[in-house]
Parts: C-alpha cells; sequence; structure tokens
DNA sequence: TGATATGGTACTGCGACGGTACTATATTAG
DNA sequence: CTAATATAGTACCGTCGCAGTACCATATCA
C-alpha cells in the first residue's frame, strides 16, 4: 500500500543538501557528496523538477535549487513526485490516486473497513508531516550504509 | 522503506473476520467470503500462527482463532509479521531491524539526518496505531477491488 | 477410512525497482 | 567558435521480491 524507495531516500538526501544554504548544486556535486549514484539522482531530480519542486539551470554554473517552500510541501505530495516521477507529465500521473484525499477522506472513513482504516491513518500521517520537518538547514546528512527498510 | 503489500492487507481483512465474534474460522471460509486466494490466504495464516498471533486447529472442524489481544499489538509488529511471515522460525526474523525501536530512537533521532527523521517518524506512526483501531468487531469487512496502493 | 483442515516446503511468472546509456540542448569560459 | 559542463529526454536492462500455486505430511472429526 505503502512504498517508500531509495529513490525517496535519494531525494531527502538530495532536498537537505539543496535546502541547506539554498543554494545551487548540479546533481554531480550532490551525488558525489553523498555517495549516491550519479545517474540514477539525475534521473529523480529530473522527476521533481518537472513537479515544480525544483527549479533548473543548464550550462557550466547551473545545476537545481528548491523551487518551492518545503514547508508547504507534504510527505503525501512529496512521495507522489517522488514514486511517480516517470511521468513527468500531468500535474497528477495518478499512482497514488487509490489513497483518497480530501473530500474522498469522509468517504472512505465511511466504508469502515479495515483496510479503509489503514488508509485512513496512512494519509493523515503523510499529509501532517511536512518534508521541511525531515529536511532542515544545520542538519547532519548522511545516508545510511544499510537500507532502512521494513522488508525489502 | 516501508512496503505494506497485499499480504498485509489480506491478513487484515483475515483478522477483522476472527476479530467479528472472536470464533473459529478456516482459511478456506475466509478466503471465499472475501474473494481473497485461498492458497495464498493460507500461506498468510500459517505465518501469523507462526508468531503467535493466531492459534490453529487442525482437522475437520478446525481453523484460525485470535490468540493474542488485538489492542496490545502495534502495526509494526503486525507488518513485522506479516511481512516476514517467511521465515517463521525465530522471534525477530530481522527484516525490520533496520527501523530502530525503543532505545535505539534515541540514538537514531540524534544523528538528524533526513532519512533518519523521516525513520523516526514513521515508527512513531506504526508504534502508536494498535491493530485492534483498524480491525474492530462491527466494522464492515470489504476488500477494495483496486488495490489501496501508493505505487506498487 | 474418508473428508476436512492446517503444517511445511518448494516452485514460478511477472513487474517494479535500482541503475545505466545515449543523444540533444543550453550555458559559461576561453 | 569551440570546449566543457550541466540538464532534458528517452530508452534500456538485470535482479529480486511479491503474488500466487502445488504438493505432501499430519491431525482431527464423523
Amino acid at each position: 500500500m505503502l512504498c517508500l524507495s531509495k529513490k525517496t531516500e535519494y531525494a531527502l538526501v538530495a532536498l537537505a543538501h539543496l535546502a541547506e544554504g539554498g543554494r545551487i548544486a548540479s546533481a554531480r556535486e550532490i551525488a558525489h557528496e553523498h555517495g549516491l549514484p550519479q545517474a540514477l539522482l539525475m534521473n529523480i531530480l529530473k522527476g521533481l523538477q518537472g513537479h515544480g519542486l525544483l527549479a533548473s539551470t543548464r550550462g557550466v554554473k547551473g545545476g537545481y535549487r528548491l523551487a518551492r517552500d518545503l514547508a508547504a510541501v507534504s510527505l503525501y505530495d512529496f512521495v507522489a513526485m517522488v514514486e511517480c516521477a516517470a511521468q513527468a507529465g500531468g500535474e497528477d500521473c495518478g499512482c497514488m490516486e487509490h489513497l483518497a484525499v480530501g473530500p474522498e477522506l469522509a468517504r472512505v472513513a465511511a466504508s469502515h473497513g479495515p483496510v479503509q482504516a489503514l488508509q485512513l491513518r496512512l494519509v493523515r500521517f503523510l499529509n501532517e508531516v511536512r518534508v521541511a520537518d525531515l529536511v532542515m538547514p544545520g542538519r547532519r546528512i548522511d545516508v545510511p550504509l544499510e537500507r532502512l527498510m521494513v522488508k525489502r
């Protein structure tokens, strides 16, 4: 139902890097500094740019910088952006459509299934946590050696 | 980092079924009643039995029944049991070892990485929610037609 | 003894994830 | 103008875990 992958992990590290000082940084710089696979990170950042979370500048002194206030971005939105980076086209790539939000939430809660109950809690959690709560200037950035995973 | 799969979903439905009246029920009965794949559900229930969440009785009038108070089981424990059902042997199959709990939590929080911050929130969430909060007698049980999923 | 049920184990198809490669385009420096 | 750097876009691939199946052993009830 919920899958937070390495992409999310990498994206989070990159965001922390960018948030620290608000400066512009290239994918290569970020990747090398934190030991992330460069090519993969580039793809992830491309996706985040397509979703409007990052702004990009091409060319020699180019790179990525934050385009939105991280305090205004919920974990829900973030996961949606990262995990659905593939389809950069539309706003809503639909990969989180099953997790009802907003007006749908009431409808879901009313159906009262155990799965729906979990869904409800999950969405609430994801909406409450802001990316800024996780990624804050001054935090120590490091990538865990082992995967922080429940299973896989 | 976190992966709630169909197994979790099915297990939740089964638990709801068993909680409703506290009666014994066979895997076949549960599977047929809620349209779950029978063979798969059997495997899942076997796993939960191995972890002590369910008690089983063989034979004609046999089946599964709850063995623990669901109000005492956190979502964290539950996910660990379901997702790690494969290794029924030991208590701790280790698949959630990366998500620090208890005394480890402080250590994790101190390291202050963005990933650790997320980890912290996640573990808190998983520990706060009790299975009984999701699975309650009287709830309507139904399996969603579409997968309630964030991605996969 | 036969039917029903779990226990255990082994197997499999498929798709997503993690990661790579290549080409095009834009920007800066010399 | 050219070389270097950087993103944009797209296509590609290997591996691995999930979802699901199958089979045999064992226990219980009628």
